[in-house]
DNA sequence: TATGTTATTCAACAGTTGTTGAATCGGCAA
DNA sequence: TTGCCGATTCAACAACTGTTGAATAACATA
């Protein structure tokens, strides 16, 4: 296992730092100290901070669409001639996640709850998600589509939304849940979130678009 | 109708930049300005910058609170001596919301959208959620463990745990669905959101908990 | 070896930040 | 009037911000 580079140490601080505190709640050189590098380092590789920013949001993005659309392809083909039922897309649409969650690199979790951020933020937070993501997203409504080809179009888009919420909160790991449950749920259990997530959603779709 | 205090043009315009750009992204002065006041008066009134901050967030929670308590009462009294149903409890867990957005104060659409950024931010944002909605939100969970009767108590939180994340992105009002959907959905649509909201969380929480 | 290129650090800049103490304003009581 | 007190502004502070240009190191190529 060869040691990261430099710039890559900035981009592991730089995702671990803004998934937690946010784009405006972190310096440069609070991600400098942490990668153990000089301030004008970050600036000499990536540009300015947002550039540093859109890098760190843009390094796993394609890896995470790949993964996420074989699985979907997968689920397609395995129910051919068949459109794939709401369970499997929604399943390829979330399993992804926790696999990239429970590996041994941390790095992963970090992204996801910085996806989370982003997600959830009305400034410029939104925009940016669709320009990396509504490319694949699309794909996933298509295949719903298919699953439900009587719904309403934007019933489909309402479900998602509700499934896009639900999914932004359990990424972003704020462990609010511990508290509120005494325990009982633990937010780093990302399999019992997801296991209790797919069957909800994939429920919560059938009642709305009445199938 | 009295003219605002200084004092309250400054909770206004706190609230409304908070919302948009959350704690670190807004600055005193972007306030002072924004309420039409001088930078130090913010200090005077509410001491440091995070107790602005937790000003701006207790304002509207009692009235909130109240709200949705006595819409759960009012739910569960009609349905006695059965138990409310599921709908019923999450019609009175959402609608308030609805309500309080629909105002012509824009400032509760504001302070929604203020929740949605504490309720997903990891560093110190979940915990303050904790401290002044939680007691509120176990009332809820007690009724959905009436109505729900066989249920796992851990299923019941993850389902809320659900409710919670599709509620705080509609809050958030990111406008993403809007892009998605090619403008077939609009987030400022409050209605339509809680609408389809509350049908698909309720199917989801008799499907997890197998009711 | 010398040379050019890239990576990294050093030092410093101009602007902004939250915060504070003193000064001023406004109304109200004696 | 006078004095008082809360509200508001003014002016300034020290610390920190992102960013940059020059200096240095590391390293491959010739």
């Amino acid at each position: 296992m060869n040691e990261p580079s430099k710039s890559e140490r900035i981009l592991d601080a730089a995702e671990a730092l803004f998934a937690a505190r946010g784009f405006d709640g972190v310096t440069l050189r609070q991600i400098a100290t942490a990668a153990g590098v000089d301030v004008a380092l970050a600036n000499y590789h990536f540009g300015k901070k947002i550039d540093l920013f859109r890098a760190v949001f843009e390094r796993r993005a394609p890896a995470l669409n790949d993964a996420r659309l074989s699985a979907l392809r997968a689920a397609q083909t395995e129910a051919a001639p068949k459109p794939a039922t709401i369970e499997a897309i929604i399943e390829a649409f979330l399993r992804p996640l926790e696999v990239a969650q429970e590996t041994a690199d941390a790095g992963w979790t970090n992204y996801l709850a910085l996806i989370a951020y982003i997600n959830n933020s009305p400034y410029w937070g939104a925009r940016m998600m669709s320009d990396v993501f509504d490319e694949l997203v699309s794909e996933f409504i298509a295949a719903l589509k298919l699953a439900l080809p009587n719904a309403d179009e934007s019933d489909i888009y309402w479900c998602y939304h509700n499934l896009s919420g639900a999914l932004t909160l359990t990424l972003a790991r704020t462990g609010r849940l511990d508290r509120l449950s005494g325990g009982l749920c633990h937010s780093d259990d990302v399999r019992a979130a997801y296991d209790h997530m797919i069957p909800f959603v994939a429920a919560g779709f059938r009642k709305v678009c009445k199938q």
